[in-house]
Order: structure tokens, then C-alpha cells, then sequence
DNA sequence: TACGTTTACGAACGCCCGTTAGCAAATTTT
DNA sequence: AAAATTTGCTAACGGGCGTTCGTAAACGTA
């Protein structure tokens, strides 16, 4: 359970990371940084190419994570609702892993500039896309309902993505518990839960 | 249907309001927004205090009338099941009538500084808490088969305050289909909508 | 016409920002 | 031990920021 000892630059990211997400990106100063990790605001040029190279870094890398835990849930050969439940919880994985990042990742990508935006929004799409076709799939077979599977993969991502609110890794449920029970308030509602 | 004439410092609220909702407070310089108004910055001090000023009307504005539709709510005497329903209902409508107001009430109410900020806390809190108060009304009588209320109200709220991101009012759905829709997947599940 | 109010201008203020440059320790590699 | 690399400092740059100030048109009202 040892940690990898952090090169600089990476200890940089992670500061950077938790600032990022308590004070959001344009609210937090070089100078900032550079007192929490007790060097001068200068001397982080040592190691990075800008504030916003920092930024794409952590934005990029959870996007992979993402897409990386959703891949091993695509391929699987299981009904729309067994899934469904899958990519939830690979999701949940994710968001819980680095709470952070995710926060990062989730609401300061917008102060990212082209062509990364472009880059970001492409990706966000497709895991979107892939969704989305996991609810029509879902649909098709007749084991789902619904008819608007936009609205729900919209409605599916925002009750998942203000998980990074409020998870403490402390906390009593563990990732793969709320991964569930989010499953199944979803799935089969409040009132059949 | 034609709209009150706006004083000056209402419309410096107003285009303020959608700078701050699309670029972020922080993000939003005088100068932008004097540009947006065909005025000069410095003008912007004859109507209003400061820039905190704007975001302070805004926020305390929406949060009024979140809990102003909420309050017609509470004291009816329905189901739980029912009661979230209207809740539902009331929050959407609020969400729906000024998207970027909302925007800007669910994400920048952080750059509110004290005492603004601790009085937004509790009024949140205390909202949050009347929703919490459905819950377990529903969970006592039986309605809802869950056990942690809280859980159920951040997801609820979640999946709420993402709709200001993509609601346009020239939609298909009206803010009472949105409303229903998502009453009927948050309380029946994606399987028996 | 005179007067108070509203609205705006344009310059400037003090401050903080991201970033750069040149230099010097410290550390690692050879 | 020498060389190369990593890490950090201090000082400063150009620029943008929110805001203030004194002044002056424009406007509604009497």
C-alpha cells in the first residue's frame, strides 16, 4: 500500500489538482501553488510549461481513465440493464479513485483553450454516444421503458457526476456499495429500490 | 406576453448574469461585460456597487424563489411519493424560467465571499432538508423502499441541477414533461418507467 | 427655463497576474 | 572528481484587473 515516491512535476499536478477543484482554475494563482508546496512562484517553470499545460494534463489523463474502464464494460455480451449496471459502477471506480481529478475533469475543462476544448468535447461525446446506445439497446429488446435515451444518459451522468461533491474515501459506503445502490435507484426507482 | 422595461442596473444583472453562467465569474472581467452593454467599465459604478454585488443579487434572487415554489409544496397534504412529485415539479419550473440565473446559483455561488457565503449554505442546507423530509416520510409510511435519505435527496438534486446545461425553451419538452419525465425515472426506475 | 437625477465618459490608481531571465546551489550520473 | 541535470532563488516584465474620481451630457419634471 506504499505510494510510488512523486517525480516534481507530479507532485505539482496533484497540489495543483486539489486547488484546482476547491478554488476552481482561474481563481487559483501560480503564487498560490507555489506556497503550498513551499517553493517560488517562478520556480514551478522549472517543471511545467504553463498553468494551463497542468490543466490538460489532469483533464486528459481522467478522460483515459474513463474511457479505459468503460472499454472492458463495452465488449461484454450481457443484457442492457446488466450493462448499464456495469458502466455505472466502472464510472463510480473512477470518480472515487481521485476525487480531485474528477472534479477537475468535471467542471474546470471549460477554461481549457483550442485545440484542446475541441479535442475534450470529441471525447466526451463518444463516451456519451456509448452510452446512449447502451439505453437504445435496452429500449430494442424491450427490457427498458423509456423512449428518450438522450434525456436519460443526460439525467444517468448528472446524478453520477456530483459524486465527487460529496465521497470521502472514509466515508461508510464503499465505491463499489454506492455503485449499486446508485444502479438500482436507477434502474428500479424509489419506489421498487 | 411583452416584458416589463428593464431599469439600467436590471439589465447590467441580466447580461452579467449569462457572461457569469457561460464564462464563469472569474472569468468574466467589467470590461466584457461594459463591452456587452456598449458602455464603458467604469460606468458600471453608477448603477451597481461591485462586481460580488451582481452575483449576490443573483444568487439570494434564485434561492428565494426556489424556496418560494418549494413552500407551496410543503404544506400540502399528499403522499410522499406525491409530495416528491410536486417538489419535483416546483424545482424544474424554478430551473426552467431563467436557465442561466440557475447556472450561475448552482455554480458560482462559490465566489460569494463572507457573510454571503454562510447564509447561502444554510439556506441550502435547509432546503435540502425539507427534501430529506419527503424522503422519510415516504420511507416511514412505506412508500420508499430505501434506507439513506440523504443519499436519495443528493441524487435527486443531481440529476435536477444539470438541466439548466442543456434545457433550451424553444425544446420539444415543456419544463412540466421535463418535470414528469423525471419524476417517473427517479421514482419508477429505467426498467418500469 | 431651471433643476435635480440618471447615465456615461476617460483617465488613472494600486494591485495582482502568468511568465521570463540569469544565476546558483544541490543532486545525479559518468 | 568532473560533468550534466535537476531544482530553486530573486527580480522584474508587461499587462490586465476591479474600482475611483471628477466631469459632463442627457433627460424628466416643475
Amino acid at each position: 500500500m506504499s505510494s510510488a515516491p512523486l517525480t516534481r512535476k507530479e507532485q505539482i499536478d496533484q497540489v495543483a489538482t486539489s486547488l484546482f477543484k476547491s478554488r476552481g482554475f482561474a481563481a487559483t494563482t501560480m503564487r498560490d501553488l507555489a506556497l503550498e508546496l513551499g517553493i517560488e512562484a517562478g520556480s514551478l517553470y522549472s517543471h511545467i510549461k504553463s498553468k494551463e499545460d497542468i490543466l490538460q494534463r489532469v483533464c486528459f489523463k481522467m478522460a483515459d481513465e474513463f474511457n479505459a474502464a468503460f472499454n472492458e464494460v463495452k465488449g461484454q455480451n450481457v443484457p442492457a440493464g446488466e450493462k448499464l449496471r456495469l458502466a455505472v459502477a466502472a464510472h463510480v471506480r473512477v470518480l472515487t479513485k481521485n476525487p480531485p481529478a474528477a472534479g477537475v475533469f468535471l467542471n474546470e475543462w471549460r477554461h481549457l483553450s483550442e485545440p484542446s476544448l475541441s479535442k475534450f468535447h470529441d471525447m466526451r461525446y463518444q463516451y456519451e454516444e456509448s452510452l446512449r446506445q447502451i439505453v437504445r439497446d435496452g429500449i430494442a429488446s424491450g427490457e427498458f421503458k423509456v423512449t428518450d435515451e438522450k434525456f436519460v444518459v443526460l439525467t444517468l451522468l448528472s446524478s453520477l457526476n456530483w459524486l465527487h461533491m460529496w465521497y470521502k474515501p472514509e466515508g461508510k459506503m464503499s465505491p463499489d456499495e454506492i455503485a449499486e445502490f446508485l444502479s438500482n435507484l436507477l434502474l428500479n426507482g424509489l419506489k421498487n429500490f
